[in-house]
RNA sequence: GGGCCGUUAGCUCAACGGGUAGAGCUCCGGACUUUUAAUCCGGCGGAGCGGGUUCGAGUCCUGCACGGCCCA
């Protein structure tokens, strides 16, 4: 009566079938492999935080405890036998002794698997050897494995398996606990460094009738009974800005985003944004905001600003730098003359000298921001404000009050990738109308990443908004700095991948 | 989408100019009442899928699947 696993693994097939008719026989016998309500008033790390530096070799506590976790490690010694168990980083050794648990309940014991989830309780005592130990008056198996866990010594490493099945990953290997652990801590520090600053957290939807709020070709999907396509956000900006006309003058999001493109190393189809917005800031303040967010998600998430990355240290603390695009452009290309009045066909004899593929389409701002990408960005190692971006690339951005060419707009640069996206946001809804109607042009004529025209968000301003300043922080690659992982695949839990 | 690389036992990895594929861990059986990847003895288990070349293919050619890296 077992139901069939896969015909292909022969070795598999004769471990799983073990197991399963370990589970038939536990029936059998009256013993539910998945009972409910086990009480486990313990947890493995609380009890190593407070006996780990107390009790000599061979000394017993006086205190019991009922712990569980799963079983990492099992030690026979006939009479005697030792088990690890593991809840989440913390682990604990459990004696488990003929003489206290006569002969069904060592047989129960002797009946376990690597992998089971079990729950003991015992006097808390530390080992001949000095190892802190439950000795156990009972070993409950309170989750049957059907299947074999990795090598205890080297986990899985196969990179599909560790995408694939995360639950085998955080299983065994150390590392991706530590990796999601610091996410969790990172997120949660971005909300305190926010709600401490009076922005309110809201939920926006994402379910979009008008992609917006970025350039980038979106996921299409379809409600049935408004019989309407509806699209997948890529970014929640147009809805937050929408909530400061309303008068939310402080407002932020984390929330997963979703953009139809490729996958690589930095690319995940769905990926997690923090975007704020703060009336009555401008650019400048947004940096210094940037700078906290990051700073403080550092110190909270590996208790240090001073990081190491790829090999190479990465300094995250003080002031960072700010630098505007032209000039890091100028520098990179050695053209002092470089700006955007030039004839477009001196730039693109520039982007040709180096290598910088164009397309007819693109005017001077455009350009030099190609140049900026392709020269400039990668080799931008410690952090670094790239400001001023051209309005041609901007057209959620304010103009700069000093030069209507460029925008207000910086982005956060470390490691040689952009962290953020920020601006002095566009408030004027004639100048907002005239750029979008401008990207419905580029969008008729075929750039599917391009901007449409959304009437309401248009609407909304027209109500009028306050001055304020906005930022978009990319968190997955704020987490891969932070963790000194090189891909978004290994700080996603369940990465975009094709169906086995 | 294009180029290159990879896929060997449940896991981690080997080998060889084309000639019956090895190890450690796991697993199974045995010994062992203080182990720390416990130890000792014995045992089971394998080439992603499909074509082709060849007396003979894990190895050479080819198609497919999945993954990785680079490029678009």
């Amino acid at each position: 009566m077992d139901p069939p696993t896969e015909p292909d693994g022969g070795r598999l097939d004769e471990l799983i079938s073990d197991r399963r008719r370990k589970l038939s026989a536990l029936r059998a016998a009256g013993v539910d492999p998945y009972p409910a309500g086990v009480r486990v008033p313990d947890r493995l790390a609380a009890i190593r935080e407070t006996w780990d530096d107390r009790l000599e070799a061979g000394e017993a506590s006086g205190t019991n405890v009922g712990v569980a976790g799963r079983l990492v490690l099992r030690r026979g010694h006939g009479k005697l036998v030792f088990l690890v168990l593991r809840e989440g980083d913390a682990e604990l050794q459990v004696m488990a002794q003929l003489d206290v648990l006569g002969e069904p309940g060592m047989a129960a014991v002797t009946g376990l698997d690597v992998g089971d989830w079990v729950a003991a309780e015992g006097e808390l005592i530390r080992s001949r050897r000095g190892e802190l130990t439950v000795q156990a008056r009972g070993v409950t198996l309170i989750g049957k494995s059907l299947r074999p866990l990795p090598d205890k010594w080297h986990g899985v490493r196969d990179l599909e398996t560790r995408f694939r099945q995360r639950y085998v990953d955080l299983a065994v290997n150390a590392d991706a606990r530590r990796v999601f652990a610091i996410r969790s801590r990172v997120t949660a520090a971005l909300r305190a460094e926010l709600t401490d600053r009076g922005y309110v957290e809201v939920e926006t939807p994402l379910l979009h009738p008008i992609p917006g709020g970025a350039t980038a070709k979106p996921f299409v999907t379809h409600h049935d009974a408004l019989d309407i396509d509806l699209y997948l956000r890529i970014a929640p900006e147009l809805y937050l800005k929408r909530l400061v006309a309303g008068g939310m003058t402080r407002v932020f999001e984390i929330g997963r985003v979703f953009r139809n493109e490729g996958l690589s190393p930095r690319h995940n189809p769905e990926f997690t944004m923090l975007e704020s917005y703060e009336a009555h800031a401008d650019y400048a303040d947004i940096m210094q905001l940037t700078q906290a967010l990051v700073q403080r998600s550092a110190v909270e998430s590996v208790g240090t600003t001073s990081l190491e990355y790829a090999g190479r240290p990465v300094e995250l603390g003080g002031d960072w730098p700010r630098r505007t695009m032209l000039d890091l452009v100028r520098e990179a290309t050695g053209r002092d003359d470089l700006d955007y009045d030039l004839p477009v066909d001196v730039l693109r004899k520039v982007c040709a000298e180096h290598d910088v593929g164009v397309e007819d389409a693109w005017g001077t701002g455009k350009l030099v921001l190609e140049l900026y990408e392709k020269l400039v960005e990668h080799a931008l190692w410690d952090p670094t404000f790239v400001v001023d971006y051209p309005v041609e690339v901007s057209p959620l951005a304010r103009r700069h009050r000093d030069d209507p060419r460029v925008t207000e707009r910086f982005e956060p640069i470390v490691a040689g990738r952009e962290l953020g996206n920020a601006f002095t946001e566009l408030t004027d809804p004639v100048d907002q109308r005239e750029r979008l109607e401008g990207q419905s042009r580029a969008r008729a004529a075929g750039d599917e990443e391009a901007m449409a025209v959304d009437e309401d968000y248009l609407r909304a301003m027209e109500f009028g908004m306050p001055p304020m300043g906005g930022l978009g922080l990319g968190v997955d690659r704020l987490v891969m700095l932070l963790a000194d992982v090189q891909t978004i695949r290994d700080v996603v839990l369940f990465p975009t991948l094709r169906p086995e």
